[in-house]
This record gives structure tokens, sequence and C-alpha cells, in this order.
RNA sequence: GGCGACGUACCCAAGUGGUAAGGGAGAGGUCUGCAAAACCUUUAUUCAGCGGUUCGAAUCCGCUCGUCGCCUCCA
């Protein structure tokens, strides 16, 4: 298994630190409002890659924490009169919402920094004796920096120089900073801020401490994979790595994973750009799966454009997937018990795809998750499965091929957490998707009035049925043993 | 200005040395009472451009053009 390693820059071989056991961290969000679709992309990204760990027979500690103290709470807490822990509260609720909808498994350990406090204040403690950290008073209380002067690889994940960074410093200069570089482990609270008591008096903590103190409570000094979005490697990950190690004086992580954005007219979907759509606005119009899909056809450090095209082709490949399942149940119901017939060459063509794609699966995904082409694999056996049906086989032999590879299909899907559902559901959750005003049971007794009508031989009847439904977004599809419907794509 | 990515058909997208996956859209066909689905055919002698290395390059190197990201909070 190979994995792209930031640090490098290059895809290297997967060998965790003790052999079968992957210790994994991926940065969560900061809980001060709705998550949006970039935020979706990141959990699905390292929900996909804990769920391939353990695919592979990896012992995986899959570890994802909460920002729950920090200028944008306190600002939003301010803002609506609300307190900065019920803020905090209140996001955590709305992000498990969203990540739920989304089929984001939760993390082993999920961690909210409030929580770790203590073994904040003991790093920085230990940072101050060895040297790599100092602190500087505030009125009553102390803030504590980091002294990046003293952590002679600061700048080796994001490949930046410390002298270009200070020459380019954009920030207004702290005059208290030793260096204009040097980042805050422990604020001094200012008045009307949260607080904790410290060595240094009151105070909270920096940013990047969170991450540094909860990675080594609950995985150790060093673990495996540390991930997070692509905009976190600077500064966040490299202030990360320089107190951790300054700390342990050893490797923090092993391999460092990020993912790219998401773009809107190839901008980065940001808060601050205001171009960004929430899970929850996407929700109302497309199923959860359809958000799914559209991340990971692509590879997880390819940024990803946004739109409502792509949505749309997400749902008709899902849909096609769907409508297959369909042909394959209905086939196992209907001709398994029919004298047995097949073509050879079809069903020759169709275990030859089978048997490799489970191998397949695992090439592309040992590449550097990839699951654009796991994706297409997927879509290549739906192709070879509707080939062999077309070819109209019947009995017994058949059904187990197909039932074989339904749960080929099934089991490979569950990694993605993609196709967990039967077809029929997809069609029922797609009514309320697209926000059909039919029920199920409605369209049931148009199907049952145009039935009649065809037995009569009454088309125009039946066809003023059909047109009815499919005004209303439900098109019928008539087959040997009665009328099929499903929501119509775009 | 510094650092780093990326540029593959109408659209999306994989492909990091061996002769262009897959999906969507379009056109034609098979099937169908009409439809739908599905399948078949068709859409890149070519991978932003120009040079170079090589028996061989979309893949490696150089330059040019274009787009984006990070350098400030950001998934």
């Amino acid at each position: 298994m190979k994995i792209y390693n930031t640090m490098t820059g290059m895809k290297e071989a997967f060998v965790p630190l003790q052999p079968g056991k992957v210790g994994m961290y991926a940065c969560g969000v900061t809980v001060y409002d709705y998550c949006h679709v970039g935020h979706a992309r990141s959990a699905i990204v390292f929900d996909v890659i804990s769920r391939y760990l353990r695919y592979k027979g990896f012992q995986t500690t899959f570890v994802r924490n909460f920002t729950d103290i920090d200028d944008k709470i306190i600002r939003r807490a301010n803002e609506t009169g609300a307190t900065w822990d019920a803020v905090a509260a209140q996001f955590i609720e709305e992000y498990y919402r969203d990540m739920d909808a989304l089929g984001i498994a939760r993390a082993d350990i999920e961690p909210k920094a409030t929580d770790h406090i203590a073994e904040m204040i003991e790093v920085i403690r230990t940072l101050i004796a060895k040297g790599h950290a100092y602190a500087v008073r505030e009125g009553d209380n102390e803030s504590v920096y980091f002294a990046v002067d003293t952590f002679a690889e600061y700048g080796k994940l994001s490949k930046k120089d410390l002298e270009d960074l200070r020459a380019g410093a954009r920030v207004g200069v702290d005059e208290r900073k030793k260096s204009p570089m040097d980042f805050a482990l422990w604020k001094a609270s200012k008045a009307g801020e949260p607080w904790w008591e410290s060595p240094w008096g009151k105070g909270r903590p920096g940013w990047h401490i969170e991450c540094t103190a909860m990675s080594m409570r609950h995985l150790g000094e060093t673990i495996d994979i540390h991930g997070g979005g692509a905009d976190l490697i600077f500064p966040h990950h490299e202030n990360e790595i320089a107190q951790s190690e300054a700390f342990s004086g050893k490797p923090f992580a092993r391999y460092w994973v990020h993912n790219g954005f998401i773009t809107i007219d190839k901008e980065k979907m940001s808060k601050s750009l205001g171009n960004f759509f929430t899970i929850r606005e996407i929700l109302k119009s497309y199923d959860a799966e359809v958000i799914r899909l559209f991340v990971l056809s692509s590879h997880y450090r390819s940024p990803i454009e946004f739109s409502q095209d792509q949505l749309r082709d997400a749902e008709a490949s899902l849909d096609r997937y769907y409508s297959t399942i369909a042909r394959i149940e209905e086939f196992i119901a209907v001709s398994a018990g029919a004298a047995p017939k097949m073509q050879p060459a079809a069903a020759a063509a169709l275990k030859n795809v089978m048997e490799r794609f489970q191998p397949q699966f695992v090439e592309a995904m040992d590449d550097d998750f990839n699951t654009a082409i796991a994706v297409g694999h997927l879509f290549e056996m739906i192709r070879e499965l509707n080939r062999f049906l077309d070819t109209k086989p019947s009995g017994a032999e058949a059904a187990g091929l197909l039932a074989d590879a339904r749960e080929m299909l099934r089991s490979v899907g569950a990694v993605l957490n993609l196709f967990g559902r039967t077809p029929h559901q997809w069609n029922v959750d797609l009514l309320r998707a697209k926000q059909i005003a039919l029920t199920e049971e409605v369209i049931l007794r148009k199907i049952q009035e145009r039935r009649v009508a065809r037995e009569n031989r009454d088309w125009a009847a039946a066809d003023a049925l059909r047109q009815e439904l499919d005004a209303a977004g439900i098109l019928l599809e008539d087959k040997k043993d009665g009328t099929g419907w499903r929501v119509k794509i775009v």
C-alpha cells in the first residue's frame, strides 16, 4: 500500500510503526458554524481511509478532534448572546446531524480540546523547560509562545524557509514575540473571555497545541497518519510538528495526508469568500449518497469543482447502479427457477470481470486511496452485469453468478460506504430528495389504473397516466411481470 | 515577491516510461403498444504550447502560456 506523504512529496510504501496497527489522527472542525461541502469532503476522505485500513486488516485507531475553544467561537457567542460552550455544544450537534446523514462513521475517539487542558499545560511546561518556549507578561497573566528559532527543522512540512516567512510576514508583528513567526501556545485571557487556571495565570490554549496534546494522549508520541485539509499544512501542521517534536524528540507523524479543496468557479470554497454551500443546503435537493459519490469520484488530493452539473452526474451514476441492482434482483426472483440457460461467452465474460474485480479494487485503493479508479472499476462491473442480463439467461447457475456479483459490489461498496440501500429504498428516498409531491402509495395506485387501461388496450388512457406521472418526475417501466416506477433523474 | 500544485474529448475524470479506464451529454441502431432501462456503434492518431532525453513520453527534463492554492483564520 502506498500513501502520498506531504512531508516527502512522494508516494511511499506504507509501513506502520507497529506491524498490523495504525494510529491515525485527522484534524476536525472548529465548532462555531454549520459545516459546508468542503468539510464534508475532508470527513468523507478520512472516513474512507479509515474504513479501507480496516478492510486491509489493520487494527486501526482513528482520532478526530473538535476544536471547541477558539476566537471564532468566542466571537459567535458574543454575537448571539450565548455562552461559548453552548455555541460549541450546539455546533457539535449540528456537525453530527450532517455527518451522520453523509454516512461518516464516528471516529474511535472524538476528543474535545477543552477536555485536554491539563495535557496541553504539561506539554507547554516542558517546552519552556527545554528552552523552546517563553512566557510574556500581559496584564495579570502571561502568554506563552513557541520560539520557532529553536526548532531547526521548522518549515520542513510546508517547504517554507524561515527567512522568507519573516520577510513576507503579512500580519502585524506582535511586539511581545521574540520572532515574528513565533506562535502562541497559551493565550493570556482578556476581559470577558473564557479562561482556565494555569502556571501562567488565567488563560486559554492556542490553536495548534490541542492537536499535539490530544494526538499524544490518545495515540502516543509518534503516530502513523496525520491528516486534514491542505489548508492546514501551514501554519497548523507545521506548528504541530515543531511543538510536538521539540517536546518529545521523536517524529510526530510518519505520513502526512492532506485532502484537496472543493472549488466554485475554480476558487476555493471558503467562509471568507462567501462562496460556500452548507451540507444542509445541498441535502435539501440531493440525496446524501450523491455527495459521497461526487467526492469519491475524484482522487482525494485533486481539487474538485462543485456544481449542480457535477452533483447531477453523481446522481445519474448512482441511479445507474441501483437500476442494475434492481434488474439483478428481479432476475433472481423471476428467472432463477426457469430452465438453465446461459450463453457460454457471456458467462465467461462476466466471470472474468468478477474475478478481477476485488483485486483491482484493492490495487486502486492501495495506490494512495485512489477512489476514482475504484469507482471506475465498479461501473465496469455494472456494465458487464447489464451485458450479461441482456443475453437473457435463466436458471439457478446464472442467478448464483449474479448474486455473487451483487455481494461483491456490496462488500466493496461498504468500504466506500456507498451502495448500501435497496433500489426500492433509493427511489423512495429520491422522492423526498427531489421534493416530489407524490407518495409511493399514490404512484402504485396510478400504475394499477394504468394496468387496467392497458389490459383494455386503451392506449390513450394508459399514455395519459404515464404522462401525468412523468410530469411529476416519475418514470414508469413496463416489464414482463408488471410495471415498475423510478424517479426521473434530471 | 517566495513556495507548491494543476492544465487529458462537449462536460466530469483515471492514467507517472510501453502505445489513451470509467461516467455523463450528443448522434445512429437493437428492444418496446407507446415509453423507460439496458446493450451496440459513434465522439482525443492524441494528452496547454515549444524544445530535449529515450527504441519508445500524456507520463522524465527545460522553457513558455494559463489556472489555482499556501505564505493570515480556513477542511
